[in-house]
Formats: C-alpha cells, sequence, structure tokens
DNA sequence: TCTTGTACGTTGTCGTACAACTTGAGGTCC
DNA sequence: GGACCTCAAGTTGTACGACAACGTACAAGA
C-alpha cells in the first residue's frame, strides 16, 4: 500500500492535500474502525514507513497530529499506543447557556471554586517574575481607568497571570476557556458604555448628563475593583495563601453582586 | 528565547515533555493572548527554528499539532497563519498529561478547587431527594467495601451527587470531564494492581499472604475514605456550607496525600 | 538471588538537500 | 502604455541519514 500512487484522471479535488494527512485519516480510520484497540501499540514508525511507503518526516507529522487530536499517546523509548475513543467528554460552555442573566452567575460561581484555589495556589508558588507581572497588571488596568481606556484586557490579564503562577497549567487552561467565554462579551455595550465619544449631534442636554453621570459611576465601581484586586495582590505577594484566598472571594463575590444588580441591562461587561 | 536552557536548580521536575510540545505551548499562547491575532501570518518556520532554537522537524511536528488543533492553518508555499479562536474553545485534559504521579496530582488539584466550592453550594441548596441520593451513596460504598466489591461506582456516584445538587450544571459537567480522566483509567497495570483475581494457581504461600495483607491495609483504607464522605455528607444534610467545604478539602487532600505516598506503583485506581 | 551491564528496538532531535507552491519584480512583445 | 512571460526569492512539503535519549530483556557476575 503506497500513498505515492499518482490521482486517477476522476480524482480531481482529492481532500488530503499532504501525504501527513493522508496518512492521518489512513491511521485514524484504523483505530476508530476498532483495527488496532485501544490500548494495542502501534506499528513502529519504521514499519509504517515501509507500509506506506512515505519517509519518517511524514510517519512523524502524521502522529503529531494524531496526538494532539487525542487518539493515541506516544511514548519515548516504547511506541505509540492507541487511546480509548475518548468519550471526548470536553468541558464546554454552550453559548446559548449565557443568554439569561442567571446563566453568567451559573458560570460566575464556577470561577469563584477555580479562583480562589488558584489564589491561594499563587500566594504560595510565585515566582519572583510572575508577581511582577501581577503588579503590573494592576498598574496597568490603573491607568486604563484613570485615562478612561478600555481595563478589561489589564483586568484578564491579572486574573490569568494568577492562574498561571499556581504552576498547574489545568488552571490557566480552564480559565481561558470560562474567560472567552464570560468576559469578552461586551463588544456593543461596553464599548458604548466605556466612555466612546458618542455621535451627539442632536443629543438633548440631558442626555448628555445623564451619560456623565454614568461614566462617573462607572469610574468609581473601577476604582474599587482595582483596590480589590491590589488586596488580592498584596496577599499573593506575602505569600499569605488564607488572605489570598480570602481576598479573590471577596472580590469575585463583588462582581456576582454588581453584576445581579445591574441586571441584564448593561450586558456583561468585565468586572 | 531556547528551548534548550538546562533546567535552572529550582526548576523541580519540570516537564520532562517534548520540545515540540513546549513549543506549542509557547506558539498557542501566543495566539490566545492575542498576540498573534486571528488571520496574521505566524514567523516562518526558519524563524521559528532560530527564535527557539530548535530544529525544522520540531518547529514542524509543533505546527503540525497546532494545525489538528484547529489553531492555525499552513498553506503551501505562502505560510502558517493564525485562525480565529474557533468558538471551539473547549477544556481537555490531554491524556498525555496524566503519565505521571505529578500530573495526576496536578489534575487532583483541580478537583480540589471544584469539589470543595461544590460542596458548600450543595449544602445551601440541596433538595431532600438529592441528599437521599448522597446517602444511598454512601450506604452502597460502605457495603461493597465490607463486601469486598469494588466500590469506585458508588465513590463517583457520591461526588457527582455533589455537584449536581449545587444546582449549577457547570460543576457537574466540568467534574465529568475531570472524572473520566482521572479515574477510568484502569490500564493495563492499575487493573492487575487494583484487586483483580489473580491467577494464584501456582503462587506460593508467601505471596498469598503478602496479597492478604494487601488486601487488609486496601480495606483500612477505604473505611477512611467512607468515614470522611460521611462526614461531608453530615455537613450537607445539616446545610452547614462551611462544614461541607472544610470536609470535602479534608477529604480530597487526604486523597492527594494517599496517592501521593502510593507513589506511581499502584497506578491510578479510585480514590 | 540479586545486581549490573549490555545489546537492541523505539522514539526524539538534528542537519542537509531538494521538490512544490506562491508572490512579486523585471523584461518582452504587441 | 499595457498585457503577458520569465524568473528569482521566500515559503512549505518531503526525503534521507545520523545520533541521542529512553525502556526492555537478557546474560554475566557477585
Amino acid at each position: 500500500m503506497s500513498l505515492r500512487t499518482p490521482l486517477a484522471a476522476g480524482d480531481k479535488v482529492r481532500r488530503p492535500r499532504t501525504l501527513a494527512q493522508e496518512l492521518v485519516q489512513a491511521l485514524a480510520a484504523r483505530i476508530r474502525e476498532g483495527r488496532i484497540p485501544a490500548g494495542e501499540k502501534l506499528p513502529s514508525e519504521a514499519a509504517v514507513m515501509a507500509e506506506f511507503g512515505v519517509s519518517r518526516t511524514v510517519v512523524r507529522e502524521a502522529l503529531s497530529q494524531l496526538q494532539a487530536g487525542g487518539l493515541v499517546q506516544t511514548r519515548h523509548g516504547i511506541g505509540t499506543f492507541a487511546l480509548a475513543p475518548a468519550a471526548d467528554e470536553a468541558f464546554r460552555v454552550d453559548p446559548q447557556q449565557l443568554e439569561t442573566l442567571r446563566d453568567v452567575i451559573a458560570l460566575l460561581e464556577l470561577r469563584i471554586a477555580l479562583e480562589t484555589e488558584a489564589a491561594a495556589l499563587a500566594a504560595r508558588r510565585r515566582t519572583p517574575a510572575q508577581l511582577e507581572l501581577l503588579q503590573t497588571a494592576v498598574r496597568d488596568f490603573d491607568r486604563a481607568v484613570q485615562e478612561g481606556r478600555d481595563a478589561v484586557e489589564a483586568d484578564f490579564r491579572f486574573h490569568a497571570g494568577i492562574a498561571r503562577a499556581t504552576q498547574n497549567e489545568h488552571f490557566s487552561n480552564l480559565l481561558a476557556t470560562l474567560g472567552t467565554r464570560s468576559i469578552p462579551r461586551a463588544r456593543l455595550g461596553a464599548a458604548a458604555a466605556a466612555g466612546e465619544p458618542v455621535p451627539a449631534h442632536e443629543a438633548a442636554a440631558a442626555a448628555v448628563a445623564a451619560d456623565a453621570a454614568q461614566h462617573a459611576a462607572r469610574q468609581s465601581y473601577l476604582r474599587r475593583v482595582n483596590a480589590e484586586h491590589e488586596s488580592i495582590l498584596d496577599a499573593i505577594a506575602a505569600q499569605d495563601a488564607e488572605a489570598a484566598r480570602a481576598a479573590m472571594r471577596t472580590h469575585l463575590a463583588n462582581s456576582r453582586e454588581r453584576r445581579r444588580r445591574a441586571g441584564s441591562q448593561a450586558g456583561l461587561d468585565g468586572e
């Protein structure tokens, strides 16, 4: 069996363009169809080379992709093994589950679970360099608030930095999954609320005043958020795990209440 | 920036993973953090080689995995491009990350974060029917231990029941994802070590005695586990959130220590 | 019996070379 | 001047050979 056979005349737009991708399909089929049962060892790279008539480069890239796809597992010096069809029970948040305020708060509860523990672990394990990144994030957040710019990025950086400082990849991976769902919300609402110059050509004076008041309220709210960030940062700097845990819980619980009060009106902007 | 730098003294058992996988993480981080915006071209393979100080083999395997993961797209003769975050950003645990004891403990840390909070929420919110299910699970666990049967199923049912009693789907969804990865790992070695009837036809008396001793040790260990379950159950029955949180933390921390002591020898059986 | 060494098979990384593809610059012809 | 052609440069795709790192099995030695 060789992959090098030129395409027959009828085979116009054959799907897989590269040899590696063809090989991926061939091997994936064997695994999915059970011709290579779960736990069983695949042929060695040399054997696959011989069987399919391709170079080791191609074989390795194919195995690499199967690995990334979770179909096989490779162990140095031993071989490559097929994995259980892995009822790919990936955790994901259905976008439909973010429609109501109640949905958003449910997700925030999960973040509380995740991040309070992360804060505690980060306090114990953070490296000096990681602490520095957190300090930078808090400073940037503060500056963005003062200058009326969008502070969401610095906010996210702060939380992501804590997750990373746990030295446990799972925390940052999971937060990334949650974050892209729960934060990046406000494309429309927040931008307008964040102080973009509104086309106020014909706006009534009353509307302008209301806008200014809203802006001021947002400022004070963001300052409170920053103060909470600093409490967390102090605890992590002092390597006080329990204080960090408590400060993070306060921060996120406050976020939850702020959001709850804001209702569904303001959309889901940063915390 | 080079991946080849020898480990610093402080770096504990730094992931012995492969260069390609490290590179995958580094590049994936750049994309996820927006340092390489969607649609933008990644550095050429030659540029990545130079920047990270690795061979083209490694670079190509890393890109290959990113491709399989849907983060980038490669076009022959042009380059590799970052893709839109693809709403597919699901959280999953790479099977490769469950190889070492250290990996298992890392996952357990995440479970601690998740389940301590779940226990607290469950204490506040559980319905009488849900409480009853938990009581049944604990009773079944106890009976299974006494009768020498496998208690993993009842154990998992107890934990899953708590997650469900939070009334927050995300907790049970995530626990399911973690559970299928971290518990049923009864592969080759684990199955034999977990107390399966050994073909003892010609086993020496000494071996039988050792086996009996191991069985007794396992019994006492499972009774301790059950006692911990009962503490959690009591707190949830009394709707005492803080007590439930503390009891769950104790339980999982003990699990972690038991597992740590067991080392990698016993494989990854239930807790 | 237990330990040690050692040979072998397997995967991980490196380097070089060339083929195939795309783009853009420059040249040629009308 | 404009349309077309050619070609060079940059990029990804594939091949081949070499060695390092890792695990396992088995034989030799204490």
